[in-house]
RNA sequence: GGGCGCUUAGCUCAGCUGGUUCAGAGCACCUGCCUUACAAGCAGGGGGUCACUGGUUCGAAUCCAGUAGUGCCCA
């Protein structure tokens, strides 16, 4: 093949396609138990709603590495693929595409609904594991799982009775996180809090009994006035201690409430004394319970106000604010309104203002089954990466709270809870056996299906994927089945810090829980991908670019690797369209070094020269040093670092250097060794680069060795780590040093590449190894190299580890200079060595210090000594130049 | 308000249990090159009081304390 028929720009569109389609062909993605050694990641499962973006972007090309690493390194890997329901998210997305039709949520029945649901799913669902696939995903699609699938859901349906049989679930009433425009209750990991602009109303209620005499209050809420049912003070107020006994008037409602005093009331907030509105504030609602208040609900489902609320009826939240204010200021209750700064709660689904509201919710205790989850974290059974997170997991178990998990939505696992008609309720895994039970513990065998009726609510969608790494392998229902027992624990959960909490640790507390066993064994964290100021990258900022159009620009290889350029792990990553470009412009690289060899004319007569022997030798020892860099950055999981190294292998060593030092001259072949060590050396880059970039390295592994049908560098195993040989890495580093010295001298001097010059060398203090001279020659376009002679005339030099170089040239010195250069040096070197002087004279360092680090000391004294000798005699053959 | 983390080159970050000539990498920048693989390239080069102050130590970017700035989590 000659470099002609090559193309000159390396060109993704056509090759990754075709490889991802023969990847799929042959089954390569595919894994089934067997005696290897398993390695296994499940995906986080992406919205059903959701389209690619640069989070994924960057999660997948993560995983994709290491699951390509693995099944290199000879292991049996799984890639779990799947999606999640997302209950508010998609069933807000279905409430949307119906409204659009002109048909409401309302008008539908659960089942017609649920049919409309589905077929959203089904349309929507799997578009983000194909974008998956342009990204060169090595996934098992054959294992492919939504949380929705019948075998999940009987899971999730089992373990939700399990817990209630055991006492772990519960119904009770509590004040939760009230999402108006979804009419669902959330999280509170569901709830973003910001801050905003807002007011703080100061608002006078009269005193019962006492004409004329106020007790004002601040609020940034005047609307839930209308709700109060005492104002609170603290105790050790002395402004208020009048008040004891006393009742007030709300405004507006004209209600009588009584002053009650606590001491959670903060007497330097506004004026230290508090309305009580025990249904809509979390606080207020425990002060509520405390002086066994009444609890006025004023609003509807919707956030409008509820007949309770006695004004404004039915009209919504914040234009009854505005018009309360009104009110009170026409009544001559508002005093004063003051600029404010708050947090204000927002839904993370529908952005709508959360309402705390006291409703009966299904809830999960929590407290006792943290504890295991906690524990193995701490110990590092499950090992967080970084571990700069152990702390505020620690933190968040410590404190965790009871796990609200119902939702007022249709979309999701429906909870299999039955009410009879005296308001028993029995749980149990279906209708028919919640009628068995229902007729045993009522005694009523005339217990009709039509007399119990199902709990409206869905579970919140975490709590079927908290089960994932489980019912992926159906372990739930069967825990004894092939799968799970090989595939079970995972090796790799690689997922955002953001929902370490209500994602892993609930994932972890599960696998304790119903496997007895941690569900992974590494949690790498990734950072979020924000643009140059930092900003999050999101759709409504406009900020990302469009992953496909990414891909499409620069190749699925390209973008790869730029987005692993910028993420150390659980860093933020900067991402800048520049890093895809470096990644696109490695591509091009790799592929003209490929052009390069592949162009080489073999002469099978022709002996291997010299140089080449030596080139082998020395990427032989860079590679296999590498190798083990490599080892060691991927068991600290530093993706980014063992990326640059393989980076830095192939462009400098492999391509600067190893080419260079083995490239036949113009027109002439190359040997047919020096050939095969140069496609075994391209080949084992291709493999050690495979992780990274899987569809460039397939395309030229298939090229560069003889290959069959079915074969593929996915099924190549990755280079052992091997001893690496000292000698030669040293002897590399003493060329490479020269060569930049003599390029730069030819730099300085405007000397041509092309001028053949001669190289003096003396050695001081030690012995001038001559190995590599013939590459120096070669490389250097140096013409003979003398050793130890007499000094030329007319040179540059300079000492490189004890041996100093000369290149004499026709041009005149400018001694000066040379001078200046070389007096510099010395004082540099005479102050190091008195450092070290001062260090060996110290009898405390001698003694404190350990005997390797006292020996090195003496190895930089001999090394600075010998160094400052060459400088001075440099220096005085120098002036002696001068002189003459 | 409580807890946790961070601050090293213009930018993004390495720097492991203090000890080489330890101050590094990539990108960006500057200079010179269309050298017969690659200008998406080649060769060379400049650039930092390791946030500040103090302490421990023979020795501190590294350990400790305080200060300032900054970010995250929780309330």
């Amino acid at each position: 093949m000659s470099t002609i028929e090559i193309p000159t720009k390396y060109d993704p569109s056509k090759t990754e396609d075709k490889w991802y389609a023969y990847w799929m062909e042959h089954e390569f993605f595919r894994s089934v138990p067997d005696e290897r050694e398993p390695y296994t990641i499940v995906i986080p499962p992406p919205n059903v709603t959701g389209v690619l973006h640069m989070g994924h972007m960057l999660n997948n090309t993560i995983q994709d590495i290491l699951v390509r690493r693995a099944r290199m390194k000879g292991k049996n890997a799984c890639w779990l693929p799947g999606t999640d329901h997302a209950s508010i998210a998609t069933e807000a997305r279905v409430v949307a595409k119906l409204r659009e039709q002109g048909i409401k949520k309302s008008d539908l029945s659960r089942e017609e609904f649920m049919e409309h649901a589905w077929e959203w799913t089904h349309k929507h669902g799997g578009i983000i594991l194909e974008q998956l696939k342009k990204l060169g995903a090595s996934c098992d699609w054959d294992r492919t799982c939504f949380t929705m699938d019948p075998a999940l859901s009987e899971s999730v349906i089992a373990v939700f009775v399990d817990l209630y049989r055991s006492g772990y679930i519960y119904r009770g009433i509590r004040m939760v996180n009230w999402d108006p425009q979804a009419k669902t209750a959330i999280s509170d990991e569901e709830v973003n809090y910001k801050e905003v602009n807002s007011k703080l109303y100061y608002v006078r209620y009269s005193i019962v009994g006492r004409e004329g005499d106020y007790v004002t209050i601040a609020t940034t809420r005047p609307e839930t006035i209308l709700g109060d049912t005492a104002v609170c003070v603290n105790p050790a107020d002395p402004r208020y201690e009048h008040l004891k006994g006393c009742h007030v008037v709300v405004p507006m409602v004209n209600r009588e409430v009584p002053v009650i005093f606590d001491p959670y009331v903060d007497m330097e907030f506004g004026t230290g004394a508090l309305k009580i509105t025990p249904a809509h504030d979390e606080n207020d609602y425990r002060i509520g319970l405390d002086h066994q208040l009444e609890i006025i609900d004023i609003f509807n489902d919707d956030g409008t106000l509820s007949e309770k609320a006695g004004l404004f009826i039915g009209i919504d939240r914040f234009k009854a604010r505005k018009l309360a204010v009104e009110l009170l200021e026409k009544e001559g209750f508002l005093v004063k309104v003051e600029d404010y700064r708050n947090k204000v709660g927002y839904s993370e689904r529908t952005d709508a203002v959360i309402e705390p509201k006291l409703s009966r919710q299904w809830f999960m205790r929590m407290q006792e089954l943290a504890g295991p989850a906690l524990d193995c974290v701490m110990n590092d059974d499950v090992q967080l990466i970084p571990a700069k997170f152990k702390n505020t997991y620690r933190h968040w178990m410590e404190n965790i709270k009871d796990w609200c998990i119902s939702r007022q939505l249709w979309w999701g696992h429906r909870i299999p809870a039955w009410y009879l008609p005296d308001g028993q309720v029995v749980v149990s895994f279906n209708e028919e056996l919640a009628l068995a039970e229902a007729r045993e513990i009522t005694g009523n065998e005339g217990l009709l299906l039509d007399d119990l009726t199902q709990d409206e609510d869905v579970l919140d969608t975490w709590f079927s994927s908290w089960l994932w790494p489980i019912s992926v392998f159906d372990g739930i229902r069967n825990p004894d089945n092939p799968d799970i027992k090989y595939y079970y624990p995972t090796n790799d959960l690689i997922t955002a810090p953001e929902i370490l909490f209500f994602w892993v640790a609930r994932m972890i507390i599960a696998g304790h829980e119903f496997m007895g066993e941690k569900p992974f064994r590494n949690v790498y964290l990734t950072g979020i991908v924000r643009d140059g100021q930092r900003r999050k990258m999101s759709k409504s900022l406009g900020n990302s670019p469009e992953p496909l159009e990414l891909i499409a620009k620069y190749g699925a290889d390209g973008v790869r690797v730029g987005m692993l350029l910028c993420s150390p792990a659980g860093n933020d990553l900067l991402f800048d369209n520049s890093l895809t470009e470096q990644g696109r412009n490695f591509g091009n690289k790799i592929w003209n070094a490929f052009r390069l060899v592949s162009g080489w004319r073999v002469d099978p007569k022709r002996e291997q020269p010299e140089t080449s022997k030596l080139a082998a030798s020395l990427f032989s020892a860079r590679l296999n040093q590498d190798i083990s860099i490599l080892e060691d950055h991927f068991g600290k999981y530093r993706l980014s670092d063992a990326l640059m190294t393989v980076y830095k292998l192939f462009w400098d060593d492999f391509s600067s250097w190893y080419l260079e030092m083995i490239k036949p001259g113009f027109g002439e072949p190359v040997d047919p060794i020096t050939m095969a060590e140069a496609k075994s050396f391209f080949e084992k880059m291709m493999l050690l680069l495979h992780p990274f970039m899987p569809f460039i390295t397939e395309e030229i592994w298939q090229h560069i060795g003889e290959r069959k049908p079915g074969d593929s560098i996915m099924k190549a195993q990755l280079p052992d780590p091997k001893p690496v040989d000292e000698a030669w890495i040293v002897r590399y580093d003493q060329l490479k040093e020269v060569a930049v010295f003599i390029r730069s001298v030819r730099a300085e001097k405007n000397i041509s590449p092309k001028t053949s010059l001669s190289l003096h060398v003396v050695a001081h203090q030690t012995t001038y190894d001559p190995t590599l001279d013939p590459l120096l020659i070669k490389l250097l376009n140096i013409n003979k190299i003398a050793i130890n002679g007499t000094q030329p005339e007319g040179c540059s030099s300079q000492i490189i580890r004890s041996i100093e170089y000369f290149v004499p040239f026709d041009q005149p010195v400018d001694v000066e200079e040379e001078l200046a250069r070389i007096r510099k040096e010395i004082d540099y070197t005479r102050g190091f060595l008195q450092s070290v002087e001062k260090k060996l004279a110290n009898d405390r360092f001698l003694s404190h210090a350990s005997p390797q680090v006292v020996d090195l000391e003496k190895k930089k004294w001999a090394d600075a000594n010998a160094k400052l000798t060459a400088l001075t005699d440099t220096l005085e053959r120098l002036l002696g130049a001068e002189e003459r």
